[in-house]
DNA sequence: AATTCGGGGAG
DNA sequence: CTCCCAGAATT
């Protein structure tokens, strides 16, 4: 009787007939694509990345042009995209290439997992991808494929599981074809290994996943534990000046939307006081709109916008780099926290929701 | 080993 | 609402 073909034979019979061929960084093997596309795609969906990949790529065409770019600009075009810290190394890796690679990408493993943003999985996923070489991905895709396979049990996010999943992602790559064998198990994950109800009557591995005998794939892999997520608080000063320019802060790297232009963060300060201590004058008016929240992968953050009329503009005030005045109709090259985007949108539309407590006793204007 | 980084797609 | 996405860096 025939023996069953080799897992990856199989695996990459199947890509060539339903795997995704059309995406838009598989257009080109230039590293540079293949590399920005990855960092991209890091916890972020293909659907998602998409139109920002497109946007990026036609801003920033190569290495150089993204190294000698402001930060600002590259975070603009990162915008909504989250995960900061990406845009943030990916210009710093661009650099190093620029500086220390003569502008051409390494092509070992070590080399590109040395460059800031870029793991184990992205450097073996470039490696395979651009330079054509047995390079490794363990993505959720894959993490997910190889443990129903081989019901390993545990969540992936203990070192002990995903060394395990390591040690299969090991064993399974072949030595041919490899961009189209990792292509292939993301595929795989992304359209019938899927998290809900997978398809396994089409999986051209089904014969021999433990987790089909088993009768039972949605208990691979094991779940994260469960955490009551905690809720912050906090308030936006979105101060306004008669130019109808509103008053933004750049954040520090480190943290929470790190490199972003947002509304003043208060706790507990007096709005009035606030306004006397940063523009040396007293609010116009202060209006309170609703509170609403933002969700955040590890905390709810409960943020109170207030909005406060500025009387006069100080200019002396302000320090450049990490403050400005912001013109909605300029639409400047600056990244904005999501939060802070929906209020623009609202402040230049005149859409305010429906206006909360007055803070003052002064009217609205 | 555990936390910290976003925002949204899909159920 | 829940779950998790082509993970990496930091503590």
């Amino acid at each position: 009787m025939p023996r069953r073909p080799a897992f990856h034979r199989r695996v990459l019979d199947w890509f060539d007939v339903h795997g995704r061929h059309d995406l838009p960084w598989q257009a080109s093997r230039d590293p540079y694509r293949v590399w920005v596309s990855e960092i991209m795609l890091q916890q972020t969906q293909v659907k998602t990345v998409i139109p920002y990949y497109q946007r990026f790529l036609q801003r920033f065409p190569d290495v150089h042009a993204l190294a000698n770019a402001e930060q600002d600009e590259v975070l603009h075009h990162w915008t909504g995209l989250g995960y900061y810290a990406r845009a943030r190394n990916l210009q710093k890796a661009a650099q190093v290439v620029r500086d220390e690679y003569a502008g051409e990408f390494p092509a070992s493993l070590e080399d590109l997992a040395g460059l800031p943003g870029i793991g184990r999985s992205t450097a073996g996923s470039i490696l395979a991808a651009a330079f054509g070489q047995r390079g490794i991905i363990l993505d959720g895709n894959v993490k997910r494929v190889l443990a129903r396979h081989r019901a390993v049990e545990g969540w992936p996010g203990k070192t002990a599981v995903h060394d395990a999943l390591w040690e299969i992602a090991e064993e399974l790559t072949p030595r041919e074809r490899h961009a189209d064998y990792n292509q292939a198990m993301m595929d795989l994950g992304a359209t019938l290994c899927t998290r809900s109800s997978p398809r396994c009557g089409d999986c051209p591995v089904a014969a021999d996943c433990v987790a089909r005998e088993q009768g039972n794939p949605g208990a691979y892999p094991g779940k994260k534990p469960r955490k009551t997520m905690p809720v912050r608080n906090t308030r936006f000063f979105m101060a306004r000046n008669p130019a109808g320019e509103l008053w933004l802060e750049k954040r520090p790297a480190p943290g929470i939307w790190g490199g972003l232009w947002c509304f003043p963060e208060a706790g507990e300060r007096d709005p009035a006081a606030w306004c006397l201590d940063v523009f040396g004058a007293e609010p116009g008016s202060i209006e309170a709109w609703h509170e609403f929240r933002h969700t955040f992968s590890h905390y709810h953050l409960d943020i109170q916008p207030v909005l406060l009329h500025v009387p006069a503009p100080a200019a002396a005030v302000m320090e450049a780099d990490r403050q400005l005045w912001y013109n909605v109709r300029e639409n400047p090259r600056i990244g904005l926290a999501a939060p802070v985007v929906d209020l623009l949108r609202q402040l230049a539309t005149g859409s305010s929701p429906a206006a909360g407590t007055r803070k003052s006793p002064k009217a609205k204007e």
